[in-house]
DNA sequence: TGGATTTAGATGTCTATACCAGTTAAAACA
DNA sequence: TGTTTTAACTGGTATAGACATCTAAATCCA
């Protein structure tokens, strides 16, 4: 399990097996697990090293301790979940459903200013602009629109778009998103929305605009979304800052 | 600076004091902060002790550290100040509104089972129930409903609502508020909401029920609000979870 | 039996040391 | 002068041990 002559630091190697057995069911919530003098003894490993393991488990909340009591399995919380989440098809599985979508219009626009400053880029630069009817288990959810800076993402088809554009990216392009910001708000569907979402004029959607970040700072994505309020609900967890 | 001798741990007193010189903006943003092996000779403290210190900080958010250059400090960012979001009041002053309130209700009731599931609690436990319309620079922005178990709130008056209920419940009774959930959807708005709020009926409703936990877990309050659409946008940012 | 005390074992804090792996700038070299 | 090497930093990983503090079970005693 533990290998002391690969590469990868033996903490890492321990947090990883530990997860694991927590992402499988082996250890259920609220279980403890051996403790750190178990582990050092068994994996011929110092205690601290296991300690520095379990502490990041603790801080990305798989773990929690009991002075004088022991390690324990926190419950998978939805937040682990969602935290993660940066596509509709992440957010629709974690959900158990399975997502789909339909292909409007797909181009290239040059940038206006108001888009332009949000996906901080000169005015009239090239950008894709991808439109889709989002669904979940063939029943419509989300009118959903892309804006990509096409410099970022060059070489875009309908084929990459239907196949996994967050595939794509991540693997193909090895682009990854580091942050995202979201705004969430109420209205009433607009006449595109009602005739895309199946639903009766006056009916309530859920606007969601996300702007994603690379790791560098660059704007990457300016995505908005009009979910039918009927199917979707936005769920969040966060955690109180320090003082 | 660090007591030795103090009861508190010495790399939670160096924790605070590198807090306080960036809270103070003593240390700057992107400005690199002594190296490890520096603080462990001034203090004459092991460098395993510094590293502890931190690495808490660099979990925190405040700072970040570059193999081979050094740790620096991070930019505030807006996340910090909205994770740690709690109270309608605190969130309305971060938006550079002056909060306010009008109490509808208040009174003890027995939790029904729907609220008790949620509250975590045994079926007709006394439940505070705490109406109030919220608002912002006196425009009615969100219609309110607390609920908060009464045994661990006792001696909740109508002074303390109108007052600070936070406060009082942090600094009077010493409880913390670690970790919040929160589902958001969004709506019609109702008659009651319709004649509190003062919108039209039809109008677009964000419905927000927000969960609240103590550290030890224990669920502590229940808030369900209605925000009128065209006044209340929720915004939040999230960062990618690790693989 | 029931309450106090002991004890074993858990996490928490801290030390001192060692070596590795990036980064940078000065020193040596061509 | 321009390039390369080297040395002196930085944080990252890992060890072995010490003592503190808390918890719960075992033990003892009235």
């Amino acid at each position: 399990m533990i290998d002391k002559q690969s590469p990868i630091p033996i903490y890492h190697q321990l947090e990883e097996y530990i997860k694991q057995l927590i992402e499988n069911g082996i250890l259920k919530p609220d279980e403890a697990i051996p403790s750190e003098r178990e582990y050092s003894e068994q994996y011929q490993i110092s205690r601290m090293t296991v300690r520095q393991a379990l502490n990041n488990l603790v801080n990305d909340g798989y773990l929690y301790r009991q002075k004088g009591r022991g390690t324990f399995v926190n419950k998978q919380k939805v937040e682990q979940k969602l935290q993660g989440l940066t596509s509709f098809t992440e957010d629709m599985k974690e959900r158990g459903m399975v997502p789909s979508s339909r292909l409007i219009s797909f181009e290239i626009i040059p940038a206006e200013p108001q888009l332009a400053r949000k996906l901080d880029i000169k005015e009239n630069t090239p950008v894709y602009e991808i439109k889709r009817v989002r669904m979940a288990d063939n029943l419509p959810m989300a009118l959903e629109t892309s804006y990509l800076p096409a410099n970022l993402v060059k070489g875009l088809t309908e084929e990459i778009i239907n196949k996994s554009l967050y595939q794509h990216i991540e693997e193909k392009l090895s682009l990854t998103i580091s942050e995202a910001t979201q705004q969430i708000e109420a209205s009433i569907a607009k006449d595109t929305e009602v005739s895309h979402l199946q639903v009766e004029s006056g009916s309530p959607v859920l606007l969601i605009v996300r702007t994603s970040f690379l790791q560098d700072g660059t704007t990457f994505e300016l995505v908005k979304s009009a979910y039918r309020a009927d199917r979707y609900k936005f769920v969040h967890t966060m955690q109180r800052a320090a003082k």
